[in-house]
DNA sequence: TTACTTTATTTGTATTTACAAATATATAAA
DNA sequence: TTTATATATTTGTAAATACAAATAAAGTAA
């Protein structure tokens, strides 16, 4: 739907530009919402999702708290707090780096990368990444993205 | 900066419309965090301006809270709390409809007016709206963004 | 009217988050 | 070595948030 139809918003904005920056983050959340919705089964929310998805990305090398930290999306929450969490569930392991006692080693687990399979085919019959875009315009959509943040 | 480079992804996304969604909600992100940012001298939240707008928005009619969070982009916090905050620093007033009287009015005060004229001019100093898009482009963003969401 | 259902908002409370300070280790300089 | 500075992470704690239950007023049906 058009987005100042889904907002209700009556009066047209000042610029398309405005527009935009209010489409994106009005975008952003649904698919957060949906995310976190879809998650709540599982006892954890998109923060601890993206972090196994990062570590899972790491094919079993380890990485350390700051290291995920960089690469998160967002970055509500803190980093030890959510990964306690995780710990404690089980689907990733903490150690200390052999190199730097300063810093900790975060392993997914077996159970993390099976939650994580899991997961990948409810997003999937729920059609979480479903979107109605050919690849095409998806390109378009991550070049005017990228202009947009300058 | 092209998406995958700000976040320091190595190997390619899958495909583009999964990359798309994820800079969507890192843009998002990236707008957020700036507002925050600048709002944190006025001791409010991108939540409390986004309500003290759309206050100002009614040109003086007033809006239950329920209004407000149906037209709300993204519905982190509780508006009663967020409402309360309003009120103890008088940028809002809350009353009760005369018609319904489970219903609270909220209306923006002058003196609330007058910090979001503020911090319209804070936010024109700093540039949050000064996108790099034409207008175009702008205009086919949202088109795209209408079109991601389904 | 009485009872039932719905709607609007608030409240209680456990959890999460933000943020400053603390801890612990590493690195560099004197 | 001692001291200072930088880096990685954790901890304490106030504030914000999520969510279920409570309150309170309307609306509807018998």
């Amino acid at each position: 739907m058009e987005f100042s139809k889904e907002i209700n918003q009556t009066k047209p904005f000042n610029n398309e530009r405005i527009k935009a920056m209010l489409n994106v983050v009005y975008t952003a959340n649904k698919q957060q919402e949906q995310m976190v919705e879809l998650l709540k089964p599982y006892k954890i929310n998109d923060q601890h999702y993206n972090i196994l998805r990062i570590l899972k990305g790491r094919n079993g090398e380890p990485a350390t708290p700051g290291q995920v930290k960089e690469v998160l999306l967002n970055s509500r929450g803190d980093l030890t707090r959510l990964v306690d969490k995780l710990v404690k569930m089980e689907f990733v392991s903490r150690g200390h780096s052999p190199h730097d006692r300063r810093s900790v080693e975060l392993l997914i687990t077996n159970q993390g990368a099976g939650i994580l399979a899991v997961i990948a085919k409810d997003f999937d019959a729920n059609q979480v990444y479903d979107f109605q875009l050919t690849e095409q315009e998806a390109k378009q959509l991550n070049i005017l993205l990228d202009k947009l943040r300058g």
